[in-house]
DNA sequence: ACTAACATACTTGTATACTAGTTTACAAGA
DNA sequence: TCTTGTAAACTAGTATACAAGTATGTTAGT
């Protein structure tokens, strides 16, 4: 066998991963907010490193396009690209449909336990506006959606199409209470469980458009956040 | 206005940024053979820099999943993944289709002088076998058809995902002959002029489920281009 | 002949020094 | 007051040096 089947080494990431995905979440979470300029001289000192590994951790992010580095300028925390949500939440709607379809063709008893039982979660987080942890449950009904439909893969490739997403996603839900977002998951399930395709696309294709609803508000509120904001009228 | 509607300026790109762009070519074409091991020092002579750049560049080549470096053992050109392409053919299928309903909904006359003239040219370029000239100019059509989508940047996004696909493209393209490619393009255009999504969506669910009927010969033909070949029973 | 220990030549990761360019502040002059 | 020139303090890009770990070839011992 190969040798990732053997017991994980005790190998701890390299600094410069580790400080890449510390950055990346403080991004997600707009704790570094958009626009904002951030020194590799300083973030190096405040973590007790030296400028290299950081420069580094900026390349990946760069390469997410979460920051851009612009030499002898200084590197800043990109603003969230409209049209790269936009692009990302019809990409979701039309992979998710087809997946939503297939789980509905081939649904068993054991899926539906799993799916209600997350939904059952879902409405207790919402109850307790919770909102990073609803995000997180979010991510696993949808990702498990994907496993019912035997393409697990599939929901991993686009976990780098959804950072400008779920970056707005982060600031929306300070904004707006999720309890709509569980209706639709429940009624993605039902139509599931009634093994009909054609309701449980219809369902899911309603809930993936409920992004666009809120986006406007959201770009209202943080306008300095979002780049090109004459995009919008492309909704 | 703001400076992005001035004219660009001369600026070179960092060798760095230069590297990875070469690399990642040689990586795509397979000049640079999967599984194959790289060494920084040894680039970094033969285009006369420093390690430094030549690490940057292995660092957005391993942010991109086409090479890993592993800490004290080297950098290698990683083996293509099957699950990752048939992923990536499963999101374009569902995109595109999408997409094409779209299309076959706003069509105007314009749309189809322009997609015929482009089918004239693949027929021309398949004629002369010119693998690498049609690749490009497939690109262009499922480009040309997210444009008449009015949804270009969908098919922007999609592009990171398609690594994996069209590395396995490059090798098939040796193997197969594109002329059935063609005349599936030519399929769409027609339900397109038709203004018939329903049978647009077909021709393109078909056309891109062409892909999965090479990929088992391309593997068999280099096995060992790729990895976790079991996952060949999933198609 | 075979095994085990060791020395050497690799590898990547990190730290530091230096280059070139930009921004900023400030002072000199009109 | 406004403009302009300049110097200093930043920035990122690159080169180099070193640290730590791995692979490999050689040698000593059995």
């Amino acid at each position: 066998m190969s040798t990732t089947s053997l017991p994980p080494l005790p190998t701890e990431d390299a600094v410069s991963t580790q400080l890449h995905r510390k950055l990346r979440d403080r991004i997600i979470t707009c704790d570094l907010a958009p626009g904002q300029r951030i020194s590799g001289a300083e973030i190096a000192s405040s973590y007790g490193l030296s400028r290299q590994p950081v420069r580094e951790a900026f390349i990946k992010l760069a390469e997410e396009n979460l920051v851009s580095v612009r030499p002898q300028r200084g590197t800043f925390i990109k603003r969230i690209s409209v049209s790269a949500a936009l692009a990302a939440r019809f990409i979701r709607e039309s992979v998710e449909a087809d997946l939503v379809r297939r789980v509905a063709e081939v649904v068993t008893p054991s899926m539906i336990t799993l799916l209600t039982s997350q939904i059952e979660q879902q409405q207790k987080t919402a109850a307790a506006s919770d909102s990073a942890e609803f995000m997180r449950l979010d991510d696993v009904f949808h990702k498990t959606l994907a496993s019912c439909a035997q393409a697990p893969d599939v929901f991993v490739c686009l976990e780098g199409l959804n950072l400008p997403m779920n970056r707005t996603r982060h600031i929306s839900a300070r904004e707006f209470s999720p309890t709509k977002l569980v209706s639709q998951h429940a009624a993605i399930v039902e139509a599931i469980n009634n093994s009909d395709p054609n309701s449980a696309e219809q369902a899911m294709r309603t809930h993936l458009r409920e992004i666009i609803k809120d986006l406007p508000q959201v770009i209202a509120t943080y306008p300095d956040y979002f780049e090109h904001v004459e995009a919008l009228e492309e909704i």
